[in-house]
Parts: structure tokens; C-alpha cells; sequence
DNA sequence: TATGGCCTTGGAGTGCGCTCCAAGCAAGCG
DNA sequence: CGCTTGCTTGGAGCGCACTCCAAGGCCATA
């Protein structure tokens, strides 16, 4: 991990597919539409409001994103998943560019994200609880419902 | 469990604090927001769009909520949790309105919010994974900082 | 009687995260 | 050459879930 020098998040990303070797890694836009799911827009708009480590640009001034760039969009999806405001991962995203000394408060922040990812998880167990409850309340009225059912034939 | 004839939707809720027996469960709109965390302005918004099964007044036209009322609300807290758009939330309340004969829509409604619960658990429990191996890559780094640090001194 | 507190309404406004538009440029093809 | 396809930009628009506002009613206490 961690083989170019600084302003990387690069630790320990799994491989993906139809992705090109390290040299060759220049995706258009409707590429990276096709790997994440993003829409042309946001990922323009991602750019603009500073949530991507500026990305390289063809000789006519088209967009060519990198590998680095889709393990940045991934982690981006993840961090959206939990519900992270797009504000937070900007600022995360200003702690990377701004370099190696910024490690402490990336850390604080991954770490409180952490946190509400494991309240997020315990809510939706709750959740689920009662969800059961209610499931097993209109399957078991259905049940009595067939059985009247059968009692009338 | 159901003890009231029909439109209802009551199925085992677990007891609640600061609650008032039945019979004398009559809050005003200040309470309720006491109670659920939620403003005046979105009680009576979800009331506008269809969310709640009619509040009763006082004599001078005043919200007076009952214990079913607080059920109700519990019940769209936890449904808000899961992320299931408030639209979804009205359509389940119109099905409450309608009656018994639609217990059968009810269940399914619930079955496909629950495979969305598990899948939403599934998708943190991923994203937990990919913080934890970033968190420990920052705290790692914070370790050899220290280190070297100890070796200068 | 007046002051304050709590409530009422319809409708307008806000913040977030996109989503789309219009106008235009560059490359490839028949 | 004209046409299509794919990309560019700044800025406007949208849908959701609230959030707030202005204007007013009711009533208890001083």
C-alpha cells in the first residue's frame, strides 16, 4: 500500500473488473457512468463542488478518469450509502488534498462516521424487530382468514 | 392484541414512558413534539398529506392526540429510519383507512420494506468493512509517526 | 382589560442532492 | 459537406421532506 509518494487515500482497495492495467487506466465519462452508476452530471457536478481530486483532461479538454479516480468514486458511493452529508466527504476530500499531515483529523472523521454507521446499523435492527412483529401479525391473520375459509367449504 | 373492532392498526407495540392510561390519553400537539422529537409544523404536515389517521380536537379546535396516535407515530418514526419515502408511508395509512380487506396489500407492503431493511444492514455492514481497513490504515500511520518521533528524541 | 402563551390556518420558503438545459465544439463517417 | 455522437460549460430547475411565516383565535392570570 501506499506506493506514490503523498496526497493519495490509497490503502488497500479490492480489485475491480473491466478495469485497464496502471498505465493505460483513461476512462471517458460514459465509462465511468457504465462502472458506477453515476449519471454524467453528478459526476461533473461531484467535480465542481470539489468532492474529486481533479482529473486529467484529453488533449480536447475531455474528461479521462483513473483507476485512482474509480477507487475514489467508490468510496465516495460507500460514504453516501451511510447517509454521510456530501459536505462531510468534501471536506474529507480537502484533507487529502491538502497532504500527509492531515492524517489525525481523517482519522477523526472516519472514526465518527464509523460511529454512526454502527447507530445506523442498531436503528435498522430495531427497525426490523418491529417490522417482524407487524409481518408476523398480518401472516398470522391471513392464516385464520384461509382457515375460515376452509371451515365455509 | 386488536382489541378495537377494525381500522386500526395495533399489533403488539411495547409500553412507552410519560404515557397516559386509555380513557384520559389526550395531548396536546406540544407534547406529542415533547414525546417524538418531531416539530408542531411536520405533526400537522403529516396530518395534511394523509399521514395520520385523524386527530380528534377539543371543543375549541384544538389537536388532542391519543395513545394510538403516539403508536402511529412510533411506528412512521421507525419507517422513516428505514428511508421508505413518506409517500409509501401515506399509501400504508390508506390501506389502515380502508379496512381489514386490506391486510393481504399491508403485508407485502411491509415484506418488500423489510427486504429493503436487510438489504440496507447488508449494504452498512460492507462500508463498515472498507472504514475499518481505512481506519486502521490512518491509525497504523499515526503509530509509525509516534515511533519515529521516539527515535528522533 | 391587557398581556402572554399556546394554538390555528394556507401558503410560501429552504436545503440537499442531484438533474437538466441550451449552446457549442471536436471527431468520425458516407 | 453534412450528419451523428459524445463531450464541454454555467446556470436554472426539480423533488423531497420539511420549515417557517403572517395573521388571527382562545383563554388564564394580573
Amino acid at each position: 500500500m501506499e506506493t506514490t509518494p503523498t496526497r493519495t487515500d490509497s490503502c488497500g482497495a479490492p480489485p475491480h473488473p473491466h478495469r485497464r492495467p496502471e498505465g493505460q487506466d483513461s476512462y471517458t465519462i460514459s465509462e465511468v457512468v457504465a462502472f458506477t452508476g453515476l449519471t454524467a452530471h453528478t459526476l461533473r457536478w461531484y467535480e465542481r463542488i470539489g468532492l474529486m481530486p481533479h482529473v486529467d483532461r484529453s488533449h480536447t479538454g475531455q474528461r479521462r478518469y483513473s483507476n485512482r479516480d474509480l477507487d475514489w468514486l467508490d468510496l465516495v458511493g460507500k460514504l453516501r450509502l451511510t447517509g454521510m452529508p456530501v459536505a462531510d466527504m468534501v471536506r474529507y476530500a480537502e484533507l487529502v488534498r491538502e497532504g500527509d499531515h492531515t492524517y489525525g483529523e481523517r482519522f477523526e472523521l472516519l472514526e465518527a462516521t464509523r460511529r454512526d454507521v454502527l447507530a445506523r446499523i442498531a436503528e435498522l435492527q430495531d427497525t426490523l424487530a418491529v417490522l417482524d412483529r407487524k409481518i408476523s401479525f398480518y401472516a398470522d391473520a391471513e392464516r385464520v382468514r384461509a382457515y375460515e375459509g376452509e371451515k365455509v367449504r
